[in-house]
DNA sequence: TATGAGCGT
């Protein structure tokens, strides 16, 4: 399949040929994966005849016809004649584009790839998701496109950092560790490195309650993910629901802002808590920063203290 | 490897 650099047309020439036009890539000369689908197609892609592609003409935008897929992960040199090549035999390709920085031209590492209608996209996103890509380190990361509706997060996630994670560990396989247990777990990312494609090692697993992130942050450390155990701590900071924006600057010196100077306080100040949590909430978050010596949040308060035996 | 990042002209 391709290689960096490989094929008739450098991708930048493309990119600059086309990049006016609403769709790149309509009509680009049939590649060679046009004739026979090649190994790792899976089973239900039929490729249709070659001449097909070139006939497909976009469809009007509707709201309910949605056919454009999200793609990320992609490495530096995964351009739009990579993405071409290794889709176009589903045979219901439009566009593909690989988004670039203005600056640098350097691709930001996603794209969006247009099929001639939604089924197209579902099947290629229900077949592709989490399979390797040809010639890359990493799966394929697909998603509807979605662009302009707001990522709809109403509700907060609670995220938890993994790391320690075997080489083969993928999203899925590390969702499902969670999800057996906790069934609120709603979503799990091996973070990959866009230079190799290959995963850092590490994580984040999301989940809906906070009682099932604080309880997978004690259960689940230790537990075996594929052939390595799980080492668990709390995620920094991101979109974190509750509480947990406590590494965001909720908490602070038990004094106040405008005294942190007592080299001998050991107590944190813990803000914005929710209501149902506990002093037994707390422990188990702060513990693993140090040895505890006392967690009192006081009756009907939306606070707490966590004094740690030294700072 | 040890705290990412995912929506465009």
């Amino acid at each position: 399949m391709m290689q960096p650099g490989a094929g008739g047309v450098a991708p930048s020439a493309i990119s600059q040929q086309y990049g006016q036009q609403p769709y790149m890539m309509m009509a680009p000369p049939p590649p060679p994966t046009a004739q026979a689908p090649p190994m790792w197609a899976p089973q239900s892609q039929v490729a249709p005849p070659p001449g097909q592609l070139v006939q497909q003409q976009p469809q009007p935008a509707s709201a309910d016809e949605v056919r454009t897929l999200w793609i990320g992960d992609l490495q530096y040199w995964m351009e739009e004649t990579y993405l071409y090549n290794i889709l176009v035999h589903t045979g219901e390709l439009v566009s593909v584009k690989v988004i670039r920085n203005k600056q640098t031209t350097q691709s930001e590492g996603y794209g969006f790839i247009e099929f001639s209608s939604r089924a197209a996209a579902e099947r290629v996103l229900q077949s592709y998701n989490g399979t390797p890509m040809p010639n890359g380190a990493q799966n394929f990361r697909l998603n509807w496109a979605s662009a302009g509706e707001k990522r709809s997060d109403d509700t907060p996630d609670y995220t938890i950092f993994v790391g320690d994670l075997a080489s083969d560990v993928t999203d899925y396989m590390l969702q499902e560790t969670f999800r057996a247990r906790f069934p609120s777990c709603k979503g799990a990312k091996v973070v990959i490195d866009r230079l190799t494609g290959r995963t850092k090692g590490y994580g984040f697993v999301k989940f809906g309650d906070e009682s099932e992130q604080l309880r997978a942050m004690t259960e689940m450390n230790g537990v075996l993910c594929s052939t390595r155990p799980m080492r668990i701590g709390p995620a920094a900071n991101k979109n974190a629901g509750g509480s947990q924006q406590y590494s965001k600057g909720s908490y602070q010196n038990s004094q106040g802002s405008k005294n942190e100077s007592d080299p001998n306080n050991t107590t944190i100040f813990v803000g914005n808590l929710d209501g149902n949590v506990t002093d037994d909430h707390l422990r188990q978050v702060f513990s693993q920063y140090g040895d505890l010596v006392h967690v009192k949040i006081p009756a009907g308060k939306r606070c707490g203290f966590v004094q740690f035996q030294d700072r």
